[in-house]
RNA sequence: CGGGCCGUGGUGUAAUGGUAGCACGAGACGUUUGGGACGUUUUAGCCCGAGUUCGAAUCUCGGCGGCCCGACCA
């Protein structure tokens, strides 16, 4: 990509209001624009992190037997009256009539929807454990949206949903999905600590939290640094300075992002939405189900708040939006070449093609956060200068170097 | 939803009742090019409405919008 092509441009300065550092980044860096409170454009560069993690965290979902698939956002009142959750939900759902009077709301989170498929396409044993999800937006009307994308009211999120005859069953797939959602999030440079919660409005059920630790986040967990207990505050008997119940070490607390959230629903949608299969002795027994949700629009805040620093992000370079950002000062016609044989070995390449001061390109290379920067001057002669965004020191090389540091 | 702060060109700001100014950006021409260059020039603004006043960006009220704290929160 030629960064002179490139929509939107960077700005020189934040937009005053942005406090967190994820807010103040992403905007700058145009990855995102906002529309309203709450409700973000994924410009081209951040639409491109949004891909990476989905693509991540969907490997790791498929990985699991789990299909993809697309459930539509706008949803009839009646099925979730079903639930008591059109009355329930009420605060956080986006609900009106339409023309014809109809009532009618706005995807706020998908149980009801995939639970009125399954009963009507599950009737055996046979066809069950079945895992599906999808990447889609959620509205949810909070009351106050936050941190830029740390809380929106329109979000991407993976959400999916597992259906078992039997409670064994589940928590055998409940326990897989931990594994892949640890997975998901190492991927995406993280280090999640996976905590017990309680289930919020949503479910009595007892649930697991994903906490990335962050001093932007909204929620204090109770942790151990040696070993991965960890609970919410909320609900934990404990406090910092206690020990450890699972060894003994010194219990610390922290701010932390929820960037994911998984809990059982057990039998409660069989009862509420009538939903039956018959087992292999010909008995009718509930499906019961379970729902795995990871706010991705929420992770790319969030990995902008763990990794950044005073002059911009430094992305990860399995979620970067390019692997390479290639500088050219001097209007050098070599830096097209360059150019065109990173392309050609398969490197995902943001192009500085601009007639631009040096500063100028530099400052949007850190800000942009790009994993390598790649500098092509009248002073590097016929090699490269390569350099790190997490490193202050640079160094010279030829084009094939380059290349085998690269694909490492 | 309670409390607080705020709303001026695309962005960031100044003007405390009396001529809306500056910087960046964007456009043109020229000179520049290793950490946000320079000259000349052009461009574009007081969130909306009502009120007070000779006169309102400025004061008052209402609306709309944004941010922060709290409450809330798959």
């Amino acid at each position: 990509m030629r960064q002179s092509k490139l929509f939107a441009k960077t700005r020189n300065t934040a937009p005053k209001d942005a406090v967190s550092a994820s807010h103040k980044y992403l905007s700058q860096g145009g990855f995102v624009d906002m529309l309203m409170a709450g409700v973000y454009t994924y410009l081209p560069l951040g639409y491109r992190v949004i891909n990476n993690i989905s693509n991540i965290v969907r490997e790791e979902m498929n990985s699991t037997g789990a299909q993809e698939m697309l459930m539509p956002v706008l949803q009839p009142k009646n099925i979730w009256d079903e639930t008591g959750r059109w009355e329930s939900l009420r605060e956080v759902m986006y609900q009106f009539k339409d023309r014809s009077g109809k009532e009618t709301g706005l995807a706020a989170t998908h149980e009801e929807v995939i639970y009125d498929i399954v009963r009507r396409n599950i009737n055996s044993y046979k066809d069950l454990p079945l895992a599906v999800y999808q990447i889609q937006n959620k509205f949810r009307n909070e009351l106050r949206a936050k941190g830029g994308l740390i809380r929106g009211r329109e979000f991407m999120m993976k959400d999916l949903y597992s259906f078992h005859l039997s409670p064994e069953d589940l928590d055998d797939y409940y326990n897989q999905m931990i594994e892949a959602y640890k997975r998901a999030y190492n991927r995406c440079g993280l280090e999640v600590k996976v905590v017990e919660a309680s289930g919020g409005i949503f479910t009595k059920k007892y649930s697991h939290e994903f906490q990335i630790i962050s001093p932007a986040g909204e929620d204090t967990i109770i942790y151990c640094s040696k070993c991965d207990f960890a609970q919410n505050e909320e609900i934990s008997k404990l406090k910092a300075g206690d020990n450890c119940p699972k060894c003994e070490s010194v219990l610390e607390n922290g701010k932390s992002i929820e960037a994911g959230n998984i809990f059982q629903f057990g039998d409660q949608y069989a009862k509420d939405m009538k939903g039956y299969a018959t087992d292999k002795d010909g008995e009718k027994k509930p499906i019961l189900m379970a729902s795995y949700g990871i706010g991705i629009s929420r992770l790319v805040a969030t990995i902008a708040e763990v990794y950044h620093d005073d002059k911009g992000i430094i992305w990860p370079s399995s979620v970067a939006p390019f692997m390479v950002h290639l500088i050219s000062l001097n209007k050098n016609e070599a830096a097209d070449d360059i150019y065109e044989q990173l392309t050609n070995q398969g490197l995902e390449t943001l192009y500085d093609d601009r007639d631009i001061s040096a500063g100028e390109k530099f400052a949007d290379a850190d800000l942009i956060g790009l994993p390598y920067r790649l500098v092509i001057s009248s002073k590097t002669g016929d090699q490269i200068e390569v350099k790190a965004r997490n490193k202050d020191q640079g160094a010279l090389k030829s084009f094939k170097e380059v290349i085998d540091l690269l694909k490492k």
